[in-house]
DNA sequence: TAGATTGTTAATCGATTAACAATC
DNA sequence: TAGATTGTTAATCGATTAACAATC
């Protein structure tokens, strides 16, 4: 009995890490858990564990706790784990083939259908089940069947125009590696950032920082 | 003149964006723009650019705006990318293989200096400008010079051991891709998280949330 | 019933936005 | 000087934490 509706971002984004806890308790045997212990084991608060779960409705149980399997299941259902959605890898570099092999994209709630290349010397070789196909016949492949999703690694010099032909392909939502701001030209688009060099900088500045109040002190 | 102690995180993570949106615009010999022009192209608000540049004191200039070469180079200076920093790599897999040719590491404040693999048949492969190493000889590399980060590109289920082996080697900064959550065990470590996989369920989420909308309008 | 732990409301804290005086 | 735009203070909004009555 969800409640759903206006979830906010922040909670959204702690319920893939709720969901590894409850998975792992579940498989470990564990079916019940409070919200203090499971705040205690993912350096939380109890009471932020509890908003968290009541904003999809009430699954504890006064006096007991929470069902683990129970509660694994609601979340896989808000994540919309259930239904898969197809994707296509665009750019099969280094990066795109990690990503292809990497993910688990069934678990995630995606089938990978197509991945596309431009360079020919990737064009033709095998990537999981699939085979590498040319960009070119990207526009072909898409007018046959319903794309979800553009998983863009590429280099950010390409980005903008092959941003700009996804969008006009009419896939509007983008899993997006390249270093390139999908959201500011196209504000109806649903766009998730992957920004490893960005990660990578603030890892620079904790240190930095870290280092600097040794000094001090 | 940086003010920083306590720069909040949310203030942190927007640098690397303003970093390379104020490159950019250097590059394309655009020496000046008001915080009302960035937020503009941006997505923010002149508010909220204005208030983050003051974090780290006054770089604008009243009734003239900021000069995007003074502010890009302070930003550059804060996320402490002037010096770099030692980091290794642990896990030659597809991941770790396209993170090490993917990422400019010295453009982002980090020196690749090492990486390793337990798998026979990766070592002794050439990596960048490196060969991988054993992880059997890991100890013996990290005595003779410090490191200060450890990339981690392994599976799951060997994160908590080798964690806790580079824990002991003194190294207590992770730049982490595995789904294990380093800082419920250390909590005194610098983790930087890269979960993928929680990302791309994120997406399903709004996708999801996406057609529902539309199926109750 | 007594003890435990939730669901929920209220209080606090932090981050974003608005407003405007300072000043280039 | 007049216009533009900052730096900064105050107001608002949202997210986290605390408190406690409800209830299993």
């Amino acid at each position: 009995m969800p409640k759903r509706e206006n979830i906010s971002m922040s909670v959204i984004r702690r319920l893939p890490r709720y969901y590894r806890f409850l998975s792992e308790l579940a498989e470990q045997e564990t079916y019940r858990i409070s919200s203090g212990e499971l705040a205690k084991r993912m350096n939380l608060t109890a009471s932020q564990v509890r908003q968290d779960f009541n904003c999809f409705g009430g699954f504890g149980q006064q006096g007991f706790g929470y069902n683990t399997v129970a509660l694994k299941n609601e979340i896989e259902q808000i994540l919309g784990l259930r239904s898969l959605r197809s994707a296509i890898l665009i750019g099969v570099g280094n990066l795109g083939k990690a990503v292809a092999n990497h993910i688990v994209f069934e678990a995630r709630g995606f089938n990978l259908v197509g991945a596309f290349e431009k360079s020919q010397n990737l064009i033709g070789k095998p990537l999981k089940s699939l085979l590498v196909k040319d960009y070119n016949g990207l526009e072909a492949f898409c007018s046959e069947r319903v794309i979800d999703v553009a998983i863009l690694c590429i280099p950010e010099k390409e980005a903008e125009t092959v941003s700009a032909q996804l969008y006009s392909l009419g896939i509007k939502c983008f899993w997006n590696f390249s270093h390139y701001d999908i959201s500011c030209k196209y504000p109806d688009a649903i766009v998730e950032n992957v920004h490893m060099g960005d990660s990578l900088m603030t890892l620079s500045y904790r240190i930095f920082e870290n280092s600097e109040k040794n000094k001090n002190s």
